[in-house]
DNA sequence: TTTTGGCAAGAGCAGTGCTCTCTTTTGTGG
DNA sequence: CCACAAAAGAGAGCACTGCTCTTGCCAAAA
């Protein structure tokens, strides 16, 4: 092993302690992340971290990246069952589940985004995995014939959708995909109202309650207005 | 008018002068609201803000709970249209458009809560007016005989249920007001998206695509699985 | 072996929330 | 009308933040 390479896996291994301290202090005392105290807790000196992040927003970036493919690689994981109703409910179980172990990490990438904060190239192709896998489930149930297209989508909307179709899931109606992103959104609404304190001293029930809303909209992908 | 009573009106002409300035800086800003900075374009000493405001969190309290009202009341104006459907797509787009409107303050009070925030009793009658508004329209829908009640709901989310829909819109079944309450969570995570950024560089037309997701909302209430 | 480049440390700047003390203003009861 | 108490404002100060700059060091490269 060449030289180089020492010198980067070293400073690999660095970041990635950087990253986990930085996970570990995001766990506990939440969104205002403090780069001092990440540099205390490893014992140097704060302006030491800048050799390995530039700013306080690159490390934020950083754990965004890797709380979307954590997301994600979970999302993929956990699609079980035969019937396209059964795909996607497990997908949203897993997805739920998911957040309510990382409660901060999910707000970091579905919360009200830090001011200024520019999310850069590198975030869009781990936070598209787990809608994708959501329009491989509804492009499977489309081709299986479990889920009607219903009513064609015109003018600029039905062009874009048609775009994102080709792309996600190529074959499937525009409109069949329009739906599947709508369920998705009502997905991560669910997940960050339960979050985000919107059901406290109202339903105390809140995996059913998931479950309810999620049949509903597998309902509405499946079966058009 | 008692000298006490002068006291207190130049106090609470003060206190509005400290959260319109407040308002401002969240506008510009974003959520990293400075105190210092307010006091400053205030012309006083960052001090002085603390006789009206016990903490920086106090303040954007008071700011959650206007923001509250004001989204409230415009929803509580906007209901129009005779069917249910027409009626739930004006709350929804007026909601929508005081988002737009509003950013900074729709992130303050369905983004992600400022860590150890923790939401005073004073904030539940002003975040529950536009469900409240939605809860009269399904109210209204059921007793018309527009939206079917669908199967009854069992166990504690039954029971938790039953007392919300005795509380939001009393005599309407407990399974609709489920439904009904997950069309709000849904409305709530389709202007999130937009919002945050979910959508950027996927769907230009957003209003189009907000209204195809509330009319599945609207049809997922009336039209039980 | 010499040189060079990456790394770490420390001081320092401008900003923050918040507290404490001191002074000024102001409404009011005697 | 005036003295007084309460409310309001000002300013210094503390501990913290993100970030920059300079300095020194040490290991990898030539």
């Amino acid at each position: 092993m060449t030289a180089a390479s020492i010198r980067a896996r070293v400073r690999a291994e660095m970041t990635d302690e950087i990253k986990a301290v930085a996970r570990r202090h995001l766990a506990t005392d939440g969104a205002n992340l403090s780069l001092r105290a990440v540099a205390r807790d490893l014992g140097m000196a704060s302006s030491a971290v800048y050799r390995y992040f530039a700013s306080r927003d690159e490390l934020l970036t950083a754990m965004i990246i890797d709380a979307y493919d954590a997301l994600g690689a979970t999302a993929e994981a956990s699609v079980s069952g035969s019937g396209f109703t059964d795909r996607f409910l497990s997908v949203g179980h897993s997805v739920r589940d998911w957040a309510l172990a990382h409660p901060h990490e999910w707000a970091l990438i579905y919360g009200s985004p830090v001011p200024g904060y520019q999310a850069p190239r590198d975030t869009v192709a781990p936070a598209i995995r787990v809608i994708l896998v959501i329009g491989r489930i509804v492009g499977d149930a489309s081709a299986a014939g479990e889920a009607a297209a219903g009513e064609p989508i015109t003018g600029k909307l039905g062009d874009e959708l048609a775009y994102v179709a080709e792309q996600a899931a190529p074959g499937t109606p525009p409109q069949l995909v329009a739906r599947a992103i709508g369920a998705w959104i009502h997905l991560c609404g669910a997940v960050s109202a339960e979050l985000f304190g919107q059901l406290n001293n109202t339903i105390d029930a809140r995996r059913e309650f998931f479950e309810l809303q999620m049949r509903g909209a597998a309902a509405t992908i499946s079966r058009p207005v």
